[in-house]
DNA sequence: AATTACTTTCAAAAATATTTTGAAAATAAA
DNA sequence: TTTATTTTCAAAATATTTTTGAAAGTAATT
């Protein structure tokens, strides 16, 4: 190996980073003058120049070019290392897009994923909302959360609170205007606000009781395609919405909406993530699921 | 970075490896008091105890172990990317596990993997030899070589001799003694050397000239579902064989066999290197199938 | 056009680090 | 018990790196 010294390379990355050597001894606190001994160094041991520097200004050769992320690699390699071993702590990095329904990921998912670039620091996430399954194609994800279980058994789905349903709910202002219905069946009385996932709205409603199945074609002023919207509009007093109750345990826990009718459950929406293919289940992917499903069950545990 | 030293860091892999510090001294031309103070350096730089050592034996501490293969990394892409930059050429570190038809495996494939291996030095291959593309899920393989299209629509073909058709052939010999058919229509006078894939007999032979077509009934005394097997005879005198163009380059170059009805051809066999996944093609898959690809036309176009 | 504020680099001295050398202590094998 | 080999040590000899102060160059500002 003809490199000796791993401080000249870092200080080699820095200084192609920050875009000239008092930068980098600047970073390092090191004098300007062992910034440039050190790249004179480098630059020796490896035969070949990587950065043109005049007074003024520094510009990266090709070969300096090339070695640039093999320097990255083995530093950030070795540094994850010692941190992992004298932490005892796993560190990841790694980048993720990740779709996520509108409602449950604005009010909660943000925070769970907050917890986990806490957890996990050298990971980068892009984040998108959606509550389309189609859009995971459209959209360049590596993993989509979604209620439902997908259709395409090209996708594999993997179950973050499968047992997860829909409920009736309402604001207190909405049921001491109307009153609140006694059954599914008095949803015809009401303002039924009304979700759209694609071209279809959700309108006949599904309930169950221990064996027991009915279902009500609900009517109302309000249709939206966005989850959040409808969540807004009930806790606004505008209506009765069906949602899945993991989404409402927020509101449920402040007051400002109230289960209705809590005998019967609606639908099934077991929350699941989604990706394209069993090989792009990264140990991030693993880690990033366990959290996520540690954190719906919790949620849902606690807000009954 | 707590570790200063590269140097350092390779010691301590040659003498994890080696099983001693002075064993690892002497392949670096280094003297023992070198290797065991550049060892005692990077385990004060780190805080902890790499590998515990009496004088005549060493072991590895846990925290050494898990160090091992962080720094073999990192020594490797620093190796390998400085060796790319210098020489231009890349430097690629693989494994790959291939299957490959029993003839042109055996007799040519052999050959211009080696090519590759002495192209890429850091590439291993495992080889197995098999006709049947059914294996490529019985054995772990990650690409196979085989001839025709697969109807499975999970794999992905990629063409290295699409062209590619069956011959007839026969050795001199055995044309001196039974003489040479005029036409396919007179291979039925002759003892044609069958080949089986899996449950079927390729016993009707098919011939193209033109936009003509036909097809012929061939019997004989021998069947084998191996096509070298079926080579090995043509080349013995015991018959006429239906082969891969591209499998009797050498022979018919050697002249050991002979081309029988060169105006008409048979069926088309094109060659393809297969994988399960698209996934799958890596750089190094690539680079070993343009390698292929380039062998094969060379051949059949030296051999017309 | 001159000034200012910064850059990179240098050379010599000072400070650190590493290697050599020879010897000591320890241990597995002969 | 002897022998050969291991690891490590301390002191001296080398080698390397950093400090320091100064020089030379350049882009932006006055």
């Amino acid at each position: 190996m003809k490199i000796k010294n791993l401080h000249d390379l870092e200080i080699f990355v820095l200084t192609a980073d920050s875009g000239s050597l008092s930068a980098a001894a600047r970073l390092l606190e090191l004098s300007p003058a062992v910034a440039s001994a050190s790249l004179k160094r480098l630059e020796a041991e490896l035969g070949m120049a990587l950065l043109l520097r005049s007074t003024r200004s520094l510009r990266l050769t090709a070969e300096g070019e090339r070695l640039l992320p093999a320097a990255r690699l083995a530093l950030a390699g070795l540094k994850d290392a010692v941190e992992e071993i004298s932490t005892g702590r796993q560190v990841i990095r790694d980048h993720l897009q990740i779709s996520m329904p509108s409602d449950l990921g604005r009010n909660q998912m943000l925070g769970w994923l907050d917890e986990f670039l806490t957890r996990y620091p050298e990971v980068t996430l892009r984040i998108q909302l959606s509550d389309r399954l189609a859009d995971i194609y459209r959209q360049p994800v590596d993993i989509a959360i979604r209620y439902g279980t997908p259709a395409d058994s090209g996708l594999v789905a993997l179950p973050l609170l499968p047992g997860n349903r829909r409920v009736l709910c309402a604001s207190p202002a909405y049921l001491a205007r109307h009153g609140s219905p006694a059954s599914p069946a008095e949803l015809t009385q009401h303002n039924c606000l009304r979700y759209r996932l694609g071209d279809e709205v959700h309108e006949r409603w599904q309930f169950f009781r221990d064996g027991e199945e009915t279902s009500v074609a609900v009517s109302g002023n309000r249709v939206s395609d966005d989850a959040d919207a409808v969540r807004r509009w009930a806790v606004a007093g505008f209506g009765i919405a069906s949602k899945s109750l993991l989404d409402l345990v927020p509101d449920l826990q402040s007051g400002r909406l109230v289960r209705l009718c809590p005998d019967w459950s609606g639908e099934s929406a077991p929350l699941s993530l989604i990706c394209a293919d069993r090989r792009q289940l990264s140990p991030t992917v693993a880690l990033l699921r366990e959290h996520l499903r540690q954190r719906c069950e919790e949620t849902v545990a606690n807000g009954i």
